[in-house]
DNA sequence: AAAATTTGCTAACGAACGTTAGGTTGTTTA
DNA sequence: TAAACAACCTAACGTTCGTTAGCAAATTTT
């Protein structure tokens, strides 16, 4: 299953994974240039600066993240159900690609404006998706928590790391993780 | 109560919130001159390099956290006493100086060899305090987890986000943190 | 009062940065 | 076959970077 990339997509797909390893800022456009085995003036051919680069991975992965726990979520449901299917749903993107969610997750206080604020409009959005889920539960009886936003940041917290150590080939799969953790997660929220 | 502070020490806490807000290498000498109303020339007076100041951030906090968690660790308790009690350690270090931690959580990769190397040792050896609390659990049957360095980069995880949006006059003080935090993970320990 | 230390300045260095201009080559389209 | 396009080049731009040299003033120590 041999995907052919355009050019852009590969300068796309090589600058992420440099962001994700070095950061944006400590990745200069000369690095990727020689990691691409070009120079550094060749890729203005196929983008328009470096930022534009940064903004398609944060923006593409934010619509990856909506639609996953959109199609996830399963209505007339426990809240409990709708809970697991979020986060089950949420950890399957982050390890489809761990490069480019480090980057979505990390590297999104590099753009400028106004870009900087329509993404953490967006991020906000998805909290709140989750934070109703919470609400629902709480006035359910199913979940006690203190706090519902501070259980939805507790949550996506402990979530948000597996880029750093998550393998294809590991011994555990992804689907495997991501119901071990949400059965985890949702034992924790049901204490007594 | 006042504290009062060498110019050094002052140079190198405006250091840390830039890190902490822009990041290191986003954060250039001037900037930090210019936040301290001097010249960038004039911080070699009294630091080598940038880099130092990174150093001297992220192993201060590395001392920081082994000497929480192993004066808060009680010997003969059980491994959820244990477990509860370095969760609590460790987030009220988090919770003294946000700042710091963020730099000690998220710059170190900035720190060029051989401090990389050495911070990455302790970074795991402060890891494999956790993992042994909770062997010592799955020993006992107090806890039924899959994979031990799962739960434990799955506990941190959770606990290192609390620097984002923790805030001393906040709702919830940092004891109030921490033992939800501590209850909410060691219930998700003990999934039957 | 002399010596030492602290704290800052101006000026400048060489290197690295993101990016632009203008040109060449090979491939695809009309 | 001509025109258009894709992909890359060299050369260079203006800017910013971390840092050094050398000096001046104030403060503290001896």
């Amino acid at each position: 299953m041999e995907v052919i990339l355009s050019r852009k997509e590969q300068i796309e797909q090589t600058a992420t994974a440099l962001f994700k390893n070095r950061g944006f800022s400590a990745t200069s456009m000369r690095d990727l240039a020689n990691q691409l085995g070009i120079e550094a003036a060749s890729i203005y051919s196929h983008i328009k600066s470096k930022e534009e680069i940064l903004q398609r991975v944060c923006f593409r992965m934010a619509n990856e993240f909506f639609e996953a726990i959109d199609q996830a979520d399963v209505r007339n449901a426990s809240a409990s159900e709708r809970l697991q299917a979020a986060i089950i749903a949420h950890v399957k993107v982050l390890t489809k690609n761990t490069e480019a969610s480090a980057v979505f997750l990390h590297e999104w206080r590099h753009l400028s404006e106004p870009h900087h604020a329509e993404f953490l409009a967006l991020r906000n959005r998805y909290e709140v998706h989750f934070r109703e889920i919470i609400r629902e539960g709480i006035k359910a009886g199913e979940f006690k928590v203190p706090d519902e936003k501070f259980a939805v940041l507790t949550i996506l917290s402990a979530l948000n790391w597996i880029h750093t150590w998550y393998k294809p080939e590991g011994k555990m799969n992804a689907e495997e993780i991501a119901t071990n953790l949400a059965t985890m997660l949702l034992n924790g929220l049901k204490q007594t």
